[in-house]
DNA sequence: CGTGATATTGACAGGTCTCAAGACAAGTGG
DNA sequence: CCACTTGTCTTGAGACCTGTCAATATCACG
């Protein structure tokens, strides 16, 4: 029944449980698709430690706890599995042999990794925790049974999948022709757009536990050159990042960098 | 009947029918799934001028010449169709509204569109003509049904989904990471790959119908930067382009360049 | 207090863009 | 046949954005 399950592999020094994230996430069931479906009884604050399983709508799942920065799933895991994000922020990420990599969309609670799961192993990929993360897998044939059976499924798939080619298709024109600054601002306002529908934070304030190696990769750009970007912009007033806490001082005047 | 054909929103200048490509485009049914699935007869070399319906395995789809460079599929356009290119060369782009555009796909003979089109109106998407095309649209609801009832429905969907993710996972790659000359030598060599399918071209030689400004958008340079890189190419005989017949005379140092 | 991850800052180099001018081919209308 | 337009391609000069490299600071944690 474990089969699929193959976040062991070590691809980083593991940062045993007692993450030192000053912020608590909660999950944000009520966006999810596994709870829209009948496929998910939702979070649970009790779970234990280690993996744990369980069965709703006849689709077995298993739940579990990832410190942050651990691997998820490997990129080149080949599993069966549709793995959803139910608390914290994780990342999807392609990797390329020479170690370099790209931030393909940031995940948070409630998300599935890809819409593209539902269908095939979206080999490349890597999904990674940034800060601690609760994940549960499904097996693709349930799930996509589930899905297919499911009186709304197919608007669902409808409205992830456009949803999905949307954001790429605003990445690639970000990578091909926005500024850096541009860029940093976009992620920025589209994080607060999406964080303040998850638990995890509301309104000009909320968590933001990416490294500035995370908003690199996202962004095409070097740390170096995002932290000389977001120096200026706390400078300027624009915002304020301490503690990764994520604070819109003047979202005017980032909106209008986002515009450039 | 015609509802959903709306390829008469003039967004260029009329380029009339006798456009003046060198080279004459076949089409390439093989590896069609409207062809696989059964809602397509194929490509008859004697359509008439102006659009013409066709109804196979009970589904509508209208069949229409486009001439070089015209709108295929407006990019505001929310039309349900599925649109498949029978002939020549198209490509799928964003458009913003600064006029800025990014080409996300070449589109070959036997292609579809998009597999989103299968699920959306990829709202924001604009189809073009690159040489002269001819293209047939399904209706969504009833290409959907007939794809849902096929045999192979399922892995042809998987398959599609899979290739477009691979390649825009790619592509995100390319703008983020890669120099000029590696991007430029990528699309030459995938473009040559695919054109060995088709019936475009064959081995080391083959149709190029692509303008500068299509590489530029395609790979997020200038058109300035693509005419200096794509002629250092050609002193140094990797390449050689002329007529828009695409020669590849040094693949190993093209390769080279492909994987800095 | 040492260690590793992360963040900051400055100097410098280099890749790519912008701007501008011109060449060339094809088509148009006289 | 010629002038004219349009689209495409070419070339050069200079500016600027971003990357590279290196040194240092800061922080969490054992």
């Amino acid at each position: 029944m474990e089969t699929y399950d193959i976040e062991t592999i070590p691809l980083r020094p593991a940062v045993l449980e007692n993450q030192s994230e000053k912020t608590r996430y909660l999950p944000s069931c009520s966006g999810c698709i596994a709870k829209e479906i009948g496929v998910c009884a939702g979070f649970s604050a009790n779970h234990p430690a280690g993996r744990h399983r369980s069965v709703t709508g006849n689709v077995v799942s298993t739940g579990q706890y990832f410190p942050a920065r651990r691997p998820i799933v490997h990129h080149r895991e080949m599993s069966d599995i549709v793995p959803f994000v139910c608390t914290g922020w994780a990342v999807s990420a392609v990797v390329v042999p020479s170690g370099k990599r790209r931030i393909v969309s940031f995940l948070l609670a409630g998300e599935i990794a890809s819409v593209n799961f539902v269908f095939e192993s979206c080999s490349g990929r890597a999904i990674e925790a940034v800060s601690e993360v609760y994940c549960r897998k499904f097996r693709r044939s349930e799930f996509q049974a589930a899905l297919g059976a499911h009186p709304q499924g197919n608007s669902i798939l409808s409205r992830l999948l456009a949803g999905e080619r949307e954001s790429s298709d605003q990445t690639h024109l970000d990578l091909a022709r926005r500024s850096a600054e541009s860029r940093i601002a976009r992620l920025v306002l589209h994080l607060s757009a999406r964080a303040q529908n998850s638990a995890a934070g509301r309104a000009e304030s909320f968590s933001f536990p990416l490294r500035q190696q995370h908003i690199a990769d996202a962004t095409g750009l070097t740390t170096v050159h995002v932290c000389k970007i977001m120096t200026r912009m706390r400078m300027e007033r624009y915002i304020s990042l301490a503690n990764r806490q994520m604070r819109i001082l003047d979202r005017g005047a980032l909106q209008a960098l986002a515009d450039q």
